[in-house]
Parts: C-alpha cells; sequence; structure tokens
DNA sequence: TATATCCTACCTAACGTTTGGTAGGTGAAT
DNA sequence: ATTCACCTACCAAACGTTAGGTAGGATATA
C-alpha cells in the first residue's frame, strides 16, 4: 500500500490545508486522517515543506487536468469560459473550503520557497487558461486578455474568499452573476 | 502609560496578525514587538480571543472613519468611489500587507466567534459604503446597489491577495485598471 | 505629616500541550 | 538477506496561559 499511503496522504493534506492552511496543518492531524501515525508520513514526504509543496503542486496539476477537460467538453471557448467559475465552486461545496492557493497566498510570508512556487504556479496555470480562451472567443484583444484572465482569476478568488467567510455558497453565485452583469466575465 | 502600552499592543498585533494572520500572531513575538513581555499583555487583554477581536473591531472602526473622510473630501459620489481602491492599495504599501479581515477570512474555521464577528462587521462596512456611493452617483439602480457593491469588494479583496502572494503592487493597479475597463469599477 | 492600604503595570518562572522532527525497531514481502 | 512500510518512543522548541511577585503611584486614615 505504499503507493496508496502517498496518495492518501496528498489528498488528505490537500483538504486540511484547504480548510486550516499551511500553517494550520500538522502531522499528528493529517496522519489520523489517513490512519497511520505522524512519524510514518517522514517514510513518503523528508519535511512538512517537501509535503506542502508536494500537495501544492498536485493541486495545480490537477487543476491544469480539468481545465482542459472543461475545455475539451464545452461547445466553443465561451461555453467554456462561462463555466470556469464552477471549478472554484467546488471548493465551497466541499465543506466550506478555500482553494489551496488562495490560502496559501495569504499565508505567503510564511511559506518556505518551494511551496511558494507552486502556489505561483497555480496562478499562472489559471491566468494562461483565461487567456487562452478569452483570445479564442474573441471576447478581448489579443493582447489584453492576459490581463483581464488575471483580474477574472483575481476576482473569482476574491468572490470564493468572501463566500467562504459567510459559509454561504449562494453568495458566490450571486457574487459571479454581479461579475457577469457587470461585464467582468461573459454573460 | 497604561493606555499608550494598550494602544501600542493593538497596533502591532494589527500588523503582525496583518502578514500572518489570526494563527500566526503569538504573545512573544507581539511582547517583543512592543517592548513587554508576553505574560504583560494580559494585564490589558484576558485572551488572545479578546486581543483578537479588539484587533478586528479596531480595524474597522477605522476603516470606517477613512471611508467617510474619504466620501467628504471627494468632489462627488463617483469620485469618492473612484478613490476605494486606494484604501486597499495602502496595505500593500506597508510591506507587502494583506487586509485584516480577508487574512482572517481565510482563516474562518479556527477563529473564535467573537472574532468572527468583527471580521464580517469589516464587509458590511465596506459593502455599506459603497452600496451607497454607487446609489448616489446613479452607477446602478439603488435596488441592485448592494449585489454590486459586494462584487467590487471581492473583487479588490481578490486583487490585493493575487498581488500580495506575488509581492507585486504594480499588479494590484493594473488589476484596478482591468476591473475599470471591463465595467466593474467607475471608469 | 506620616503611615497604611490599595491599584497599576509590569516582571520572572513555570505550567501543560502541541509542534516538526529523529532514532531505532518490527514484521511482511521480495 | 534485504528492502519496504510502518511502528514506538522520544526530543527540543514554541505555544497560550497562569501564579506569584515587585516597584511605584494614588488614596485614605491617624
Amino acid at each position: 500500500m505504499s503507493t496508496n499511503s502517498k496518495e492518501a496522504i496528498l489528498a488528505a493534506a490537500r483538504q486540511i490545508a484547504q480548510a486550516h492552511g499551511y500553517g494550520g496543518l500538522n502531522f499528528r492531524d493529517l496522519a489520523a486522517a489517513v490512519g497511520i501515525k505522524a512519524a510514518s508520513i517522514y517514510h513518503h514526504f523528508p519535511s512538512k515543506a517537501d509535503l506542502a509543496a508536494a500537495v501544492a503542486r498536485r493541486y495545480w496539476e490537477d487543476t491544469a487536468v480539468e481545465l482542459e477537460a472543461m475545455a475539451a467538453h464545452a461547445p466553443d471557448a465561451t461555453a467554456a469560459l462561462r463555466r470556469y467559475p464552477q471549478a472554484f465552486r467546488r471548493a465551497l461545496e466541499n465543506d466550506n473550503r478555500l482553494c489551496l492557493c488562495s490560502f496559501m497566498s495569504a499565508e505567503v510570508d510564511d511559506l518556505p520557497d518551494i511551496v511558494r512556487a507552486e502556489v505561483r504556479a497555480f496562478a499562472d496555470v489559471n491566468v494562461a487558461w483565461l487567456a487562452k480562451g478569452l483570445a479564442v472567443a474573441g471576447i478581448v484583444a489579443p493582447d489584453k486578455a492576459e490581463a483581464r484572465a488575471r483580474a477574472i482569476f483575481a476576482a473569482i478568488s476574491g468572490a470564493q474568499l468572501m463566500a467562504r467567510s459567510r459559509a454561504d455558497i449562494t453568495l458566490y453565485d450571486t457574487l459571479v452573476d454581479s461579475y457577469r452583469a457587470a461585464g467582468l466575465l461573459p454573460a
């Protein structure tokens, strides 16, 4: 069960970090969630920094796959863009959790360098996907796609954060609707 | 110097919490920043929860005063609204810090109830100010002012968070510009 | 005026708990 | 016979918090 345990640690650590952050992630609670002892985690990850970096890397890798699938299944680029908020909605659906990298962005001053790099990679993945979609859909001029993509990413992150603070997923939905009404997101 | 020490604790705790959050705020570092011993903080605040609640309350009180001053000094409601992003910019100017309540919103699962209540009050103050300005300026219909106000607050929070994660205040400015270009903020 | 009492604002020292991390061992599979 | 996956049993440091004490000022009483 070596591979399974490693994957189970990764999955459980992600859940914990999405609710309590890097600082709130600890080996004893994590081990208990997996069903092993705290010291055993060191068999799979040499340190907390390495664990968190692996979790964050896996997080953006999974997101990249998910976004590509969304683009592939949508009839066109505009339709794919319209579904983008759903990706962030899932964290809230999952017991009012936050995007892992939003939480870690807040904690950036206390993050090991290797973790910080993965957190930034997550934003890069999202912005690149959005920029490509915006350009292909012809919603903004190609030279302004990246700026708009960053704005959408930041706004969606903020909406998720605000909805989490109220534990109110319908607030997230109304915020997204407001972004659409205001013209930030394609209607 | 009793009053001064209490105020000094409040001010130092705010700075620390804006950089490290509620979880990252600890009595020893805080006491050192003030120039006293950790145990002495208990002379002024009965517990960490009470301290943090006092910090958060003072934070939204100060913000309310600042926003009212902004409205009073601006020539009209639209001009006041245009200056709103400046209020959030100041945290980034202050050593790349985050809005205290954005940080604590991420930590909401681990916050004592009395702290959580103050965090929500901060959002209420901002949304109420924005909604009033939007209605008076006639930018949106009065019955849609609060929804738009929430969207602006969430988007600005997200922009600040993203800029902090990159330690790049110019990113905040370009995000705000993008919000204006997209129509979310009054141009 | 002198003295006793109390309060404020801090201190040192320690409490029990939790933290990330280490050393070394056990049992099963290869 | 060795490696793998996990264990027990620790450790030092840091955490919020408490106990008890001290220096100095204010107030009240004699």
